[in-house]
DNA sequence: CCTATATTTGGCTAAAGTTGCAAATAAGCA
DNA sequence: TGCTTATTTGCAACTTTAGCCAAATATAGG
């Protein structure tokens, strides 16, 4: 591998990462139905520590993700990426194939 | 979050740490070129240790991604799953946005 | 049977990621 | 100004992951 290709699966790393976490996961739900959430809010829905679903969004921000927008002294949170449903589409399928294929194999 | 939408998000989050990883994009790369091929041959490919390239393949398996197969003392991988095209698509999508939107802040 | 080759696994170390608590920062309100 | 609330950041403990080397396993071929 070469440096630019080396550089094109970092990039593509990034944004994998961001999303491999059950938390971000369901922060990411939660935007989608829900437009605008200040942390407050995503925290009841989490249910860990404020300063750690903080931290979850800078990730989901620096990933390029979310973006936020800061109206007072709440910080809100909004999904920047529209095709994030065809992407959990895929995934499903691989989890589903791969259940299949494993009760193939007990069968 | 309870114990049901929690599983859900697992077993997301299962295939995308599998996906996480410059080596194993770029397995998944060249499995998406070449149909099936030997692990001696993926190993030239990544520039790192058999037993590396081993394990990465195992955690692609285990995801559901690929799957394999033996043919005398070598094993053949496969991709399993045909719509990565369009998540890497996606993920690009995000990439790109957030780099424009960067270099809006700088501007 | 013995040897060479392909692959996987065990053991170890280094690096990265997760989390809670406490402290810092920022903004509204009395 | 002083107090309260929302959010972020520093720190430390802990877990997970990656990578190499060496050893184990499996199979082909003499």
């Amino acid at each position: 591998m070469n440096k630019e290709e080396k550089a094109k699966y970092e990039t593509r790393v990034k944004v994998l990462k961001a999303l491999a976490h059950p938390a971000r996961l369901k922060l990411i739900d939660v935007l989608a139905e829900e437009d605008e959430v200040c942390v407050c809010d995503l925290t009841d829905a989490i249910g860990t520590d404020m300063s750690t679903v903080s931290r979850h969004l800078t990730q989901l921000k620096n990933a390029g993700i979310v973006e936020s927008e800061k109206h007072g002294q709440m910080v809100f949170y909004r999904l920047k990426v529209k095709c994030l449903t065809g992407l959990f589409g895929c995934i499903e399928s691989v989890v589903e194939g791969h259940i299949k294929s494993q009760l193939k194999v007990l069968s």
